[in-house]
RNA sequence: UGGGGCGUCGCCAAGCGGUAAGGCACAGGGUUUUGAUCCCUGCAUGCGGAGGUUCGAAUCCUCCCGCCCCAGCCA
């Protein structure tokens, strides 16, 4: 995998690395770390930090380590525990025989938590959640001290302990660090620390607690006793290193990790919420978290995209600290590169238009040879079969057209793609005045070489229509219609911004014969179409399902568009 | 003057006092039995703004402007 790998360019963590490697800092060591919150499926944001902790590791003969951040095991469960795992080893990484929980963690953090308590730096607040924001201030104002502040150590401790036996309701009470309650920095005003769940069934603990520490508490110590050199997360959390330096410095633990952060992705087009992404899958906008349609991990492979093209998305996008809005171009070409070394050739009508060759033998049928991909021999050659009756694409025939369309006219000839060149003799109607079939010729004498006398400028693709196989294919656009789907008039809500269009389902495709038997996982170019692959939920129904990963670039559309 | 960050081409992003990399996008041209691919060419006298220091400033200093994050017993 890696070596395929183009090589990472170089941002400013690696910078901080180096100089941390040159000063002789953690024995040389390089240890990062991926920390999921199992509350739902990985997305391409987490695929950028997955890319970085474990591409770090790589780079510098380090190791990076898969820990489930698990502490709230209110939204937690072991689905998303068993996809996060098998994300990450689709897109290519191993944590060996490193996979944690914080949840490993418990009963030392637990210790740790009485060592705080005992130096009289920890205490049982019993205010409750209103009444601490109130006491808490605002973003201007400075806090006032909980009046339970000064409890003793010994109150403390009996009182934390009895917190743990469960000899107080949800609420009741929590601990906290005792701080800085005026600190302009709100994540010092003695926040909490522990606070009390009864009822839950914790997805690795059981039912053993009934106290959960905070994430401020639990990952500085998680990151510390795995001997994590470089901690990296994302920028909304720069607030609270001083908290997680603080925790490290209050405590009795060998090691001190250096929280290093970094911007989170934004994708156009999309979302990448969490809270977002459940509520498109809970309310039904979408299939689930592997509809084709989502930016979630799960989604992507189904669509088609290769782990590669991803890691190479996340390398060009980089790691910086500015807010970002990574347009879909980015992505679509990374994927369009893969596919295009990768992706054997083949031929599928989309929107089928019945042409007839008159001048071809009626039974008569033919296989002709066609190469796999045009400028790489070694992918080899497939046999097409051709005969009298094809399907051609709706949008590859006109009655009339400027010499700009170079496809199929009245009166016009063509070359089939792998075959030969035809002429358009007729076109059959409905009452409707719709174009049903066409009649053509065809000239013998133009199988692979040119017709001599007169240039055929325009190639389509084609299908028998007695071999084809016939399929349903999805055509998938942009989830959203607004670049930034957070962009909502007043009042509005981001499922406003949903694209209506984003799935176009065609029942009547036909698929070159050798597609018939095509399996998950392989990818195709329908030439002149896109990339499809076929779909891996409706592999095992009667008629093929092939999910469009991407088109090819169109620069004839964009003339279209122009009005040419 | 709550605190913490960020502003370099349409979108990402190098640059770290010696005279603006690269990718995507875009625009031209060439090759082509995919309007694909590939190959050429073009694309910031300019780095949020204004001053200053310096022989020399995107890089240093000052002031100003804009955007993002923080008041969960979420992560």
């Amino acid at each position: 995998m890696s070596d395929q790998d183009k090589s990472t360019p170089s941002h400013f963590i690696r910078q901080i690395i180096d100089h941390d490697l040159q000063a002789g800092k953690n024995e040389g060591r390089v240890h990062t770390r991926f920390p999921p919150e199992p509350n739902g499926y990985l997305h391409i944001g987490h695929a950028k930090s997955i890319v970085l902790n474990f591409g770090l590791a790589q780079d510098y003969q380090g190791k990076c380590n898969l820990r489930f951040d698990d502490t709230n095991p209110h939204k937690e469960n072991v689905e998303f525990v068993e996809s996060i795992q098998q994300d990450v080893r689709w897109l290519g990484y191993d944590w060996e025989d490193r996979l944690f929980y914080a949840s490993d963690y418990f009963q030392q953090l637990y210790d740790f938590a009485v060592e705080l308590i005992t130096a009289g730096k920890a205490y049982v607040c019993d205010l409750d959640a209103e009444q601490m924001r109130e006491y808490r201030g605002t973003l201007k104002e400075p806090g006032r001290e909980s009046p339970f502040r000064s409890r003793s150590v010994e109150e403390n401790l009996d009182l934390f302990a009895r917190m743990k036996a469960g000899e107080f309701a949800d609420g009741e009470r929590v601990l906290r660090a005792k701080i800085d309650i005026a600190s302009p920095n709100m994540n010092l005003r003695d926040p909490t620390l522990y606070r009390i769940r009864h009822g839950v069934i914790h997805h690795q603990t059981g039912e053993a607690w009934c106290i959960y520490p905070m994430y401020d508490f639990t990952h500085p110590i998680s990151d510390a006793l795995e001997g994590i050199t470089h901690s990296l997360c994302t920028l909304e959390f720069e607030d609270h290193r001083p908290l997680y330096d603080w925790v490290l410095d209050n405590i009795t633990i060998p090691y001190h990790p250096q929280q290093i952060e970094f911007s989170r992705l934004n994708l156009e087009y999309t979302v990448m919420s969490k809270r977002k992404l459940t509520q498109l899958v809970e309310e039904g906008f979408v299939e689930g978290w592997d509809d084709p349609r989502m930016p979630t991990v799960a989604g992507l492979r189904r669509r088609g995209f290769t782990s590669g093209s991803i890691r190479e998305f996340c390398h060009r996008i980089g790691i910086t600290k500015s807010d970002n809005l990574v347009e879909m171009g980015v992505l679509e070409s990374c994927i369009r590169e893969d596919l295009d070394t990768h992706a054997p050739r083949r031929m599928g009508v989309l929107h089928p238009l019945k042409l007839v060759i008159e001048n071809y033998p009626e039974d008569g049928e033919e296989w002709l040879s066609a190469s796999n991909h045009p400028k790489n021999e070694s992918m080899g050659q497939r046999e097409i079969p051709f005969s009298r009756e094809i399907y051609i694409d709706q949008a590859d025939f006109r009655e009339e057209a400027n010499k700009k369309y170079k496809r199929l006219v009245s009166g016009g000839e063509v070359r089939l793609r792998n075959a030969y060149v035809i002429k358009c003799e007729e076109v059959l109607k409905n009452n409707q005045g719709d174009i049903v079939e066409l009649r053509c010729s065809y000239d013998p004498e133009t199988l692979g070489k040119n017709p001599e006398g007169r240039k055929v400028r325009g190639v389509i693709h084609w299908v028998s229509a007695r071999h084809g196989v016939k399929a349903e294919v999805r055509l998938y656009d942009r989830l959203f219609s607004q670049p930034n789907p957070d962009k909502v008039t007043e009042g509005g809500h981001f499922t406003d911004n949903l694209n209506p269009d984003s799935l176009r389902t065609l029942t009547d495709c036909y698929l070159e014969s050798s597609l018939g038997d095509a399996s998950v996982g392989e990818r195709y170019q329908f030439e002149r179409e896109g990339y499809f692959t076929m779909d891996s939920r409706e592999a095992s129904g009667e008629k093929p399902v092939f999910n469009r990963i991407v088109t090819l670039r169109d620069s004839w559309a964009k003339l279209e568009k122009q009005g040419v």
